[in-house]
DNA sequence: GATTGCATGTAAGGGGTTACATGATTTT
DNA sequence: AAAATCATGTAACCCCTTACATGCAATC
């Protein structure tokens, strides 16, 4: 039966906009990001990809014994309309990093805008963290988790700032 | 039906060996780092919640209408259990972050094992996003979300360069 | 010619989210 | 007394992982 596996739809759809993949290639390439956001298992990334035939959004062909997927028009109509959805208060690491890997699918704007919104929300939660910490002093809590927290999201801040300076970067 | 939810069974657990806390206590300290990781819905702690108490690990009070859980003796060995376990090769933030926040469960070894396993993942994974955005170049590929990778390996290698520098921070 | 790496796939089951529901307590 | 926040819960459904299985291609 063909489930939907709607993350991984998209995250695949922008990587083949990009340029023609087999299902291992896109496993390595993701790999690359596994220590941030893990990578997909096999067993729902072919599972993806067959779904994408059926629904004539990638085509599928043959080439000394691997299978090439394309994107089809039909799968970036998709694309487009997938990006221009509005964005949800939901912004974990792992779908901002998406997000970023589909970046070529986004106007400038709409990048700009999703890297500002990120940009506040990381921002309240940095306070929060700070307030934390400062709560526990000598405490008995988990401090080394917050501490990791506080820094992350400074640090991620710092990128954000740089890179929305700097629009040709985009 | 009760269901097991193995992950967020012994971040729970590990949450409850600190203090005693209600649900919502568990979900208003992990959406601190909902940024990072996003944060448990309802729809899966209360059942975690009332798994561990199946399983006599934790037990439940009422107080002023909030039902309080505290972890029992046996809840404290299944958890160093757990911590005692070898470590697998996966280590997305995510698992990372879940040690982190359970360090307190860790001996002074064992976490520093665990945080140079991470390190040792990352230093490589770095070098592969490295030797990617060099073969990019002026290419169409997905700058942003390899820089970004890049930029945040570099972090937290710094954050754990310096957390292990200094044991007394542990 | 055997081992390692490339490459693709399926079935069962697990752990989670979403959507829906409810009520007590505090604040305006 | 209304609104917001605190607080708990369930059921359906979804997506993904785990474990298993296979075969070709390249290298030793």
């Amino acid at each position: 039966m063909v489930k939907n596996t709607v993350k991984l739809r998209y995250l695949v759809l922008g990587l083949l906009k990009e340029k023609a993949l087999t299902g291992y290639d896109i496993k390595v390439f993701l790999e690359s990001f596994s220590w941030l956001i893990g990578s997909p298992s096999y067993g729902s990334l072919y599972p993806a990809l067959h779904a994408l035939r059926d629904d004539k959004l990638v085509t599928q062909e043959m080439e000394s014994s691997r299978k090439i997927y394309r994107i089809t028009s039909a799968g970036q109509q998709e694309l487009r309309e997938w990006a221009d959805q509005p964005l949800t208060q939901e912004t974990s690491l792992k779908t901002f990093l998406m997000h970023l890997i589909l970046s070529a699918n986004y106007s400038r704007e709409g990048l700009t805008a999703y890297l500002q919104h990120r940009q506040s929300q990381i921002e309240a939660q940095r306070e929060n963290l700070q307030q934390l910490l400062q709560d526990v002093e000598s405490g008995s809590r988990e401090p080394l988790a917050l501490a990791y927290g506080l820094f992350m999201a400074t640090q991620e801040l710092q990128w954000l700032e740089n890179v929305l300076a700097e629009p040709r970067e985009m």
